[in-house]
RNA sequence: CGGGGUGUGGCGCAGUUGGCUAGCGCGCAUGCUUUGGGAGCAUGAGGUCGGCGGUUCAAGUCCGCCCACCCCGACCA
């Protein structure tokens, strides 16, 4: 390919309303085009890096014996009614009429219509295991795209389906699935942590999250300093320090004048958080519930949305605070009754705490779970937070940011369950098929790669993903014979050699040609020019390295074949 | 959806106490010179100033409504 002929022009100053810098280069070099918020058109070059990583991407899922297929973009309403998704995801799911009036969604995932696949073909224990996989245009009604392809309205899915008999089986999958991932992600040059997650709006049991470091990450995990665990903070568990327990002592009304928030109280009262209960209210699907937990943590909404097993949970607002009676600022559950309750389990760590009075200006001292008050469901809804202790070793938790660059479930027979996927196991009886399912996001996974490999001049691609392997940088072109033909004949060398070079015959001044071959980033650099003929030959850098090297024109093509050997 | 911000040639910006043919840098076209880290000179093309409505002798500039995009939060590959 040559320069003179690229669909795409590199910018010299970067369209402003950029500022991850994924989306800054990939603009800057003409890689990609915005068309609405969170819809991009891939030109060339940027096609060809999404390409190649789909083509990683399907070696792996062949290699575990993935079988590839394509499933419609466009799919009926009802399929979604079937599986409750449709309440599940809200307002991401993009709809829309056909002709007839009909319901019509452009699918943001393929669970359901793969799942009536397995129906239709799955009859027996001998059908499994079964993997099925597609790369395949999703659609997200995102309340916010952002980043430029981090997160995207529009995208291209690897989407990967088991189908087993049993959970062991699937425990088989998952872990063959895992071993594929990372090996994808190895492969396009990422380092990433694989880290346990919450299963969101899928459902199901396990969860794991491919994460890959990056301070424009939205995601914050929670990994320990001494062992390996590491978790989405939305899942995340921590041991939280448990005060010197004390003896019980009688319940006693105490005068708090203006003292509102936890930090008032224990401020007035000059003791530790840690040694009050905080009072916070939700609704849930439209109820409202009564949340407990100790001064010094905060609540995990999605642990707290997985316990209620609600579609929508947010804070209550002060006017239904109110009309349940409850007096914000002073509220505990002690005295109240016919409320729905949720406590964590820190109520039970420490002991004679400070609690709301129920009534403006007073709280309670010494309050004692569950000589005082009762709560419906105890459980872990906190928050974990770095500096607190690590449930496995007691290690110190801390926290990087990350982006999601991949996300592997266990959905068991939630699915299967609802749209009647059973077989017939040895024994002659119904069963339903356990299926899990295992999505990556090709172009999240690009913008990612660029966050991991870039320096101040631009991208700097691995060579696996790069879209051309050697830029070919001919100076003085139109001055000099010598360096047209050794350049037209290097590219049609390693052309042969089956080396990918991107060559740069255009009129421009070596700066300008320097800076795009910076800018674009393939891996190696390959300068002919007047001057390095007369010194002898042409010149190899390194994208990644300052120093170039000169090479007897004879020996280029082996010599780079080398480099990308060892790159 | 809440909060903040921005919309002026392809990109980056100026112009906003209303006033003449709307500017600058980059890019683009043509010519000459130049040629190892974003060259110089000259000539030129390209803009219904996000949209609609209003105020006014006069609106990029003032008022109203709407739209789009970006950022921060609530949500996800």
């Amino acid at each position: 390919m040559r320069v003179s002929n690229l669909f795409g022009k590199t910018l010299r100053d970067v369209p402003s309303d950029a500022d991850t810098i994924s989306h800054q280069l990939l603009l800057k070099a003409g890689m990609i085009h915005q068309i609405a918020a969170g819809v991009y058109a891939y030109l060339p070059l940027a096609w060809r890096v999404h390409k190649k990583i789909e083509n990683i991407i399907r070696q792996e899922m062949d290699a575990i014996g993935g079988q590839e297929l394509l499933m419609p973009t466009l799919q009926p309403h009802e399929l979604w009614e079937r599986s409750g998704r449709d309440l599940a995801l809200g307002q991401v799911l993009l709809t829309l009429a056909d002709r007839k009036e009909r319901k019509m969604v452009p699918a943001p995932t393929h669970e359901e219509v793969v799942t009536e696949l397995a129906r239709y073909n799955i009859q027996s224990y001998r059908d499994m295991p079964l993997l099925l996989y597609q790369i395949q245009t999703k659609f997200r009604d995102e309340p916010r795209s952002r980043g430029g392809l981090v997160r995207v309205r529009e995208f291209a899915m690897k989407d990967l389906y088991t189908f087993d008999t049993d959970s062991d089986a699937l425990d088989v999958n998952y872990k063959k699935a895992l071993q594929a991932y990372k090996n994808i992600y190895s492969r396009c040059g990422l380092d990433y942590l694989v880290v346990e997650a919450d299963s969101g709006a899928i459902g199901g049991k396990d969860s794991h999250e491919f994460m890959v470091v990056a301070e424009s990450g939205e995601d914050e995990i929670i990994f320990c300093s001494k062992c390996d665990y590491a978790a989405n903070e939305e899942r995340a568990v921590s041991v939280r320090a448990i005060p010197k327990m004390e003896q019980p002592l009688p319940i006693e009304e105490v005068f708090t004048p203006g003292a509102k928030t936890i930090e008032d109280v224990a401020a007035f009262l000059g003791i530790s958080k840690n040694k009050t209960l905080k009072a916070v209210f939700y609704i849930a699907d439209g109820d409202f519930v009564f949340v407990t937990i100790r001064g010094d943590l905060e609540v995990n909404e999605i642990k707290l949305k997985n316990v209620l097993k609600c579609a929508d949970l947010r804070m209550a607002t002060d006017d239904e605070v109110k009309a349940m009676g409850i007096e914000a600022g002073s509220a505990s559950l002690v005295g109240l009754k016919g409320i729905k309750s949720i406590a964590d389990d820190s109520i039970n760590m420490g002991s004679n705490f400070v609690v709301g009075a129920n009534k403006p200006d007073y709280h309670l001292s010494n309050a004692n779970y569950p000589r005082d008050f009762d709560v419906d469901v105890i459980t872990d809804i906190a928050l974990a937070r770095p500096g607190q202790r690590c449930v496995k070793c007691g290690g110190k938790l801390k926290s990087v940011k990350g982006i999601e660059v991949g996300h592997v479930f266990k959905l068991g027979t939630v699915y299967s369950e609802k749209a009647g996927a059973y077989y017939l196991d040895k024994a002659g009886e119904q069963k339903p098929v356990v299926m899990g399912c295992y999505g990556i996001g090709v172009g999240r996974l690009l913008a990612s790669a660029i966050e991991q490999n870039h320096d101040e001049k631009g991208i700097v691609w691995p060579v696996p993903i790069a879209p051309y392997h050697v830029y070919l940088c001919a100076l003085s072109m139109d001055r000099s014979a010598e360096v047209v033909s050794a350049a037209e004949s290097l590219h049609r060398d390693l052309a042969d050699a089956g080396v990918e070079v991107l060559f740069d015959d255009r009129n421009e001044s070596p700066g300008v040609k320097f800076n795009d071959a910076d800018l674009l980033g393939m891996p190696i650099r390959l300068l002919v020019s007047p001057k390095s003929l007369s010194n002898g030959g042409v010149e190899v850098k390194r994208r990644a390295e300052k120093e170039s090297e000169l090479v007897f024109i004879d020996n280029a093509v082996e010599k780079i074949k080398g480099l990308l050997d060892n790159l």
